[in-house]
Parts: structure tokens; sequence; C-alpha cells
DNA sequence: CTGTTAGCGCATTCAT
DNA sequence: ATGAATGCGCTAACAG
């Protein structure tokens, strides 16, 4: 099996070649396929035939160059192991395809300068919108973006000055409604175990300051996992031996937290209280279920959907910044 | 705010622009950039001052086109919250990037009508290499891909006869040896919980078929979640009420179990034990940890990659087909 | 309803 | 080391 090489490129059919099996015009072949409506029946049967016959396949980088819509929308996550945005990305998907656009998704790994060079990247193939999580932060990404002329929207955060549109929430708010949360309940040991990125740390710092005061942190590197949930606990115990609750950045770490907790003995929530982030699908069905707080995932990536498709079609927008909100669950980790 | 409409367009830089502002001639610019090696160093200082003065970004599209390289690789996956194939994915873009390539994803969500659909899309984009999680079923598709002559490679899952290369392990054998493992465990009282995808099913007649009798099914559909973990088990102990093992299709499903049999009280492994598949970031770290089959998705994807580019370097390539193997790992919740 | 003409933005010839 | 011409495959604009 050694020295094998490419299959031999046999010549791939173009609409010239349709045509001209078709008996039709280039053109004509053309709209058979793109815009039926305004050719005749006959026409397009025949079109069709000789589609099937020579096996034809639109080269959509020829069709996008010429019509200047590529049906293709850019999407920027930090990187695809972030399960937090999948189910956005997974309805912004499907809702984009139902209406004829694909998503090409890039990561940046949680690194400006790969963010700036994915984004350049991204724009070289001409997409006709562009999804990104978290706001564009450097100043040179957000000028290319403006002037690539297409609709943008910033998501899962918020801000006075997108760069187009933003459709999210403030983690100031969710880390201060947390806060609060912990502050009624009275418990006097706390702690917070929290991914190193941007956002997860905002929700820290609201989170502290609706408190009052500060508390013991586990800092892990973004993505979390289980296992970094269970280090985080670890941590924080031998930080503070008689912590009584703990806030977590992700259902991930919560998950985690809780694990080490069962592991050690330690009941939920009467010895350990837990909450999470993200209303993950699995956070209403551990044992014992986890509090957390929700955010609708899905929504933002239909919304945002729909924001590119409509500017695309050249429909107004009603609303530039959107936010979404979010809500916190109690469930039986926090007793609730 | 009613009524907005797109940001005004305004005229975008192509080449022919940065070479005037260059002061030289359009191709001598294209070389400046894509292939300064022939181009003096004071043309590409000046060339690339004329980048930065227009804001140029080269439109990939019409290089594509005429180059007949897109530098972009198609994927299609069956969803993307199917998180079995997310690390291979994941290492796939990364070796992809690393090499210059982007990868456009598409989802079949399991539907053969869309997968056609999808991969037709696909291949109108022009991609330079195709991957896909699974075998391609349909013998229009298969022939559509051939005659597309890109790398195609087909992944988790064997077979003599791929399109073109394939990368993966038998899921008969992956079924047949945890099966083996629970006969030899002695266990009288086994359950199935699986998914309805194909692959699964493979792995659920093997381990039938090692065991040397039919058992207990729990059938749920995919994508598999620890909330259908839940379910499953307690359709099992209802069929089944003295049960000792369970076999997943997936470790989401074996936490499900774990969990739900931990709400009824059952020890793991004493009163159930559980085997999942997958060896997903966390099965090694729940309490207990939950016994698996490892297979090297990270691996997978890497050399997936490297399959494309190589054939896209016109290098040979040894083997097209590669047979990763898996292994079982025993931990404790099967008493291991 | 159908056809002709032109050109999207770039890279591959071939020339110098 | 640089440039002029050509065309990738397709669709928009204007004919008929």
């Amino acid at each position: 099996m050694s020295g094998m090489n490419a299959p031999t490129r046999t010549k791939i059919a173009t609409l010239h070649d349709v045509a001209r099996a078709a008996g039709v015009s280039l053109i004509t072949a053309s709209r058979a396929l793109s815009n039926p409506r305004i050719v005749s029946e006959k026409t397009i049967a025949r079109v069709q035939q000789a589609v099937e016959a020579t096996g034809y396949i639109p080269n959509l980088l020829a069709g996008s160059l010429k019509s200047r819509r590529s049906l293709m929308v850019a999407g920027i996550v930090p990187a695809l192991s972030v399960s937090q945005f999948l189910p956005t990305v997974q309805t912004l998907t499907s809702t984009l395809s139902a209406a004829g656009y694909q998503l090409i998704l890039g990561q940046t790994n949680y690194d400006p300068a790969q963010e700036d060079s994915v984004l350049s990247t991204m724009i070289g193939r001409q997409p006709d919108g562009m999804f990104i999580t978290g706001l564009v932060q450097s100043d040179k990404a957000r000028e290319r973006l403006a002037r690539a002329g297409i609709p943008v929207v910033e998501t899962w955060d918020l801000t006075d000055d997108p760069v187009d549109m933003v459709i999210g929430f403030s983690h100031d708010k969710v880390g201060r409604e947390v806060g609060d949360y912990f502050r009624k309940r009275g418990w006097e040991h706390v702690g917070v175990a929290t991914g190193n990125d941007h956002r997860a740390l905002l929700r820290r710092d609201g989170f502290v300051a609706a408190l009052g005061r500060d508390v013991p942190t586990a800092l892990v590197p973004a993505p979390s996992s289980l296992a970094l949930g269970r280090q985080a606990l670890t941590d924080l115990l031998r930080a503070e031996p008689r912590l009584q609750a703990v806030c977590c950045s992700s259902d991930q770490l919560a998950n985690g937290v809780l694990v080490e907790a069962q592991s050690r003995g330690l009941r939920i929530p009467q010895d350990l209280a837990i909450c999470g982030f993200g209303n993950a699908d699995f956070a209403a069905h551990m044992f014992p279920s986890i509090t957390t707080v929700h955010v609708d995932g899905p929504e933002i990536g239909r919304r945002t959907a729909q924001l590119i498709i409509d500017r695309c079609q050249d429909r107004p927008i009603d609303h530039k910044i959107i936010d979404m909100g979010f809500s916190l669950i109690e469930r039986a980790s926090t007793g609730g």
C-alpha cells in the first residue's frame, strides 16, 4: 500500500457543460437552477436532466464572487470544547441552515493574537455575517469588522458600544445576584471556583461586590471540567476547612466540586452548598440537582441568526442591543 | 431605535488598490503577499505599507477560484452536541489551522437526506479535503465524493471499501470485548442502555453476540445525555429488578445510570456495575470512576488532518485504512 | 421567457 | 525582479 497517490481528478462538470447538454445558454441554465420561476417548465426539466447526467455541483466560490453573497456566516468561539456555547452554536447553525446559510467556525483558544488572525481570515472568506462569542476586544479587529460592512453580532455579553449588534446579558449582574443569594443564606465561609476567562472573572467580581467581602478563590484554566472542579474544591478546603458554600463559574466545575465533596463523605447541601452557572443539560438531573444560573443559550443562537438573516435581506432591525437576562434556579444543591 | 439599517458599505480595498497605492503592478503586489521570496525587499515593504494604509484583506473567494486551492476542509458531524466527537474535531481544527487550512462544519442531525444535501453544498464550496464522522452510506453521496477528486477521510468506523481513506476502529469488536468482560465477571442479570444510532447498535450487537444470549435493552434517542441515562436505568430496573450490571453506549449514559443508581441508594459496583464508552474527560474523575472503552479521539483528528494535508501536498500516503484500535479501561464502577 | 456581454478579484501563464 | 494578458465559473445588467 505504499506510494499511493491521489485519485485522478476527473474533469468536473461546470454550468457550461450542463448548458450544452441541455441545449440552452449558460445563463438560462443558471436561472433554471437558482431562479426557476422565470424559466419555462420544459427548460427547467431539460436542465435538471442535464444536471443529473453530468453530475453537476455548482461552484459556490464562483457564484459568491460574482453575486457578492456567499451564504456563509462566520462564527468565532474560544474553543469547540467550551460546552457552554454549544447549544447556542447548535441553534445558530440550524436557523441559518433553514435560511440557506452555512456556518464556518473559527477558534481563538482564548488568545487575542489568534482572535485577530482568525478574524482576518474569516473576513477574507467574504461571509455575509458574523457571530462572535464575547465582545471584540482589540480596536484593530473592531475596525476591520466595521469596514467589512457585514452584520456582526457579539454575544454572551453586553456593551453600550457594540461593533454592530450585541445580544447577551450582564455578567456583573449575574455575579451580584448569586452574591446576594449567598449573603441572604447567611453562609459565613464561602469560596469561589472559577475559570480564568474574562467573563467568568466579571461574574466573580460581581459576586464579591454583592457579598461585601473578599473570599477564597480557586482559579482554574479555561475551559473548565469536572476534574478541575475536584481540584478546585481540594484547594478551597485547604485554604478554608470550614467551607460551607461554593460558587462556581460553570456547571462542569460545580459537578466536579459535588463529586469531590461526595468522595470526601460530605453531604450536599448540609455540609456544603454548591451553585453553578449555565444550567447545563445535566444540572437538573444530578443527585442532588445543582442550583445554577440559567441563560437561554439556544435563544441567543436563534436570535443572532435571525438578526443576521434580516440584515442580509435588508429588513430593518428593531434593537441593536438585546439584553437576554438570566435567572437563578434554586435546586437541591443549595437546599432550595 | 426602529428602522435601523445596515451600515453603509464603504468601498472595500482590493489588491488593485494596494498595487496602485504602492506604485507597482497588480501581480507584483500579489506576489509580495503570497510569494515574497521572489520580490525585492524594497517592493515588499512598500506593498506592506500600502496594505496597512488601505486596510486590505485578501478576497479568498477570488484567490481560491483561480488557484483551485481553497485552503478549506469540510467536516461532517451528526450534531455539534455529540460531545463524543468534539475532541476529534478539536485536534482536527488545530492541526489543519497550523497548516493554514480552515474547517467548515456541517451537521446532518442523523438524517440521511440532510447528509446528502449538506455533502453537496460542502462540495460546492470547493474544499481541499473532507472529514466525515462515520461511513458514507448512500451510493449517490459516495459517487459524488469520489468525483470531487479530493481526499476524503471517513472516521470512527472501519470498512474494507472506503470512499477514499478511513481511520477508526471496529464497533463490533468493542461490543464483543465488553461482552466477554461481562461474561467473565459472571453477572447473570445484565442490561444494555444504548443510543439508537448506527454505531452504538453495532456495539450492542457485538456485546450480545459475545454474551451468547439476548439481554434487556433500553433504547434512547441520540444524542445521549445524563437525563436519558437516568431514564434508561429506570426502564431496565422495571424490566429486570435483579439487574446486576449495565453496559452503556456512552459515558454520558453511564453517568446518568450512575446518578440514578445513587439516587436509589444502590451501591456501585456492589449492587450495580456500570460500563460506559468513549472515556470522556469526566469518566476517570467520577465517584466512583467509570469503567469504559477508550478510543483515541484526538489522534483520529490529528491523523485525519495529516492525511488530508499530505494528499493536498502530493505526498504519498502509506495506508488508506487505519485501525486505531481501542482499549477497555477497568475502573471502580465495575469493581476493577 | 431567453440570450449576449461584461466582469467579480485574483493567480497562473507567458513575456520582458 | 517585474509586468501584460488571460480566464477560473459564475451571475448582474441589459438586451431581445
